[in-house]
DNA sequence: TCGATTGTGTGAATTATTTCACACAATATT
DNA sequence: AATATTGTGTGAAATAATTCACACAATCGA
């Protein structure tokens, strides 16, 4: 019922990049003003862009920078990216893993429970994060 | 950023118990009936009585029964007490394992979205999947 | 082409979760 | 009081998930 690391880090690095005015920064960068493990940050990167919410640049000068504007970009989207899907419980996800299925009463409430939560972490815009300035620089 | 099987378990025997008119049913019953290995069923439920939702009866004919009305019971007060505190992000919990504290600007967000998220499963009570009554019988 | 940068895949270390065993304490029924 | 039944508490084995390191391939810019 928490947040990882994983995800974590992606948020603070997707923060870092929505002050970047879309200067590519490198992984090195991101995962040192983020302090994030270098080689777990590359693997988080490489999967948000792969879910369309950064972008990268090969070669000299390159690294990522956010593939859409910061008001598009929500707290369930990075989170989604890098843990796969927000299932609140696992009887949502896939129900042949319970032994209960069809009489189960919880399902309904749990249905329920589930889209008011993913709801809410959708409502949560980086933009929201970024806007907020504060003098004390950088990382996000 | 899901529940885990502990928290289901413990919320399909408190379902189970609300539905049994407070006659109290045995922890190898409850096992049975939940689908849940019987001594992690001891554990479960010897902590939901810690906090207070059950109460336990010793002897024969004993068992676990709900310590409150089943309206006074919600979803949040169930995980948190085989869980722990829902913490939707460490940096809440213990500030002194980010090295980012004091110019983190998600630390707000965090806060804010936190207590949305706990407000939401307080306001799910187990008096509302109990209402739904289904023909089919039991198992929470 | 050279150097800096990202992409990929494997797997190990660490941590968390889940499960269970065992010995003991308390209670009710007879 | 005896006995069967229930819960209590500790801890540890088994599994699963998370976190990270390493090595190398691919790409871009100058």
């Amino acid at each position: 019922m928490r947040l990882t690391k994983k995800g974590d880090y992606a948020l603070r690095a997707v923060i870092q990049l929505a002050s970047a005015d879309g200067v590519p920064k490198s992984i090195s960068h991101l995962s040192k003003v983020g302090a994030i493990p270098r080689n777990f940050a590359a693997k988080i990167l490489k999967e948000l862009a792969n879910a369309g919410i950064l972008k990268s640049y090969a070669g000299k000068n390159g690294g990522y920078r956010l593939a859409k504007s910061a008001e598009e970009i929500s707290f369930r989207e990075i989170i989604e990216a890098v843990e796969g899907p927000i299932i609140i419980n696992r009887c949502i996800e896939d129900s042949s893993d319970c032994s209960r299925v069809g009489f189960c009463r919880m399902y309904d409430a749990w249905m329920t429970t589930q889209r008011k939560v993913v709801d809410l972490l959708d409502g949560v815009r980086i933009s929201e994060i970024i806007d907020k300035k504060i003098d004390t620089f950088s990382v996000g």
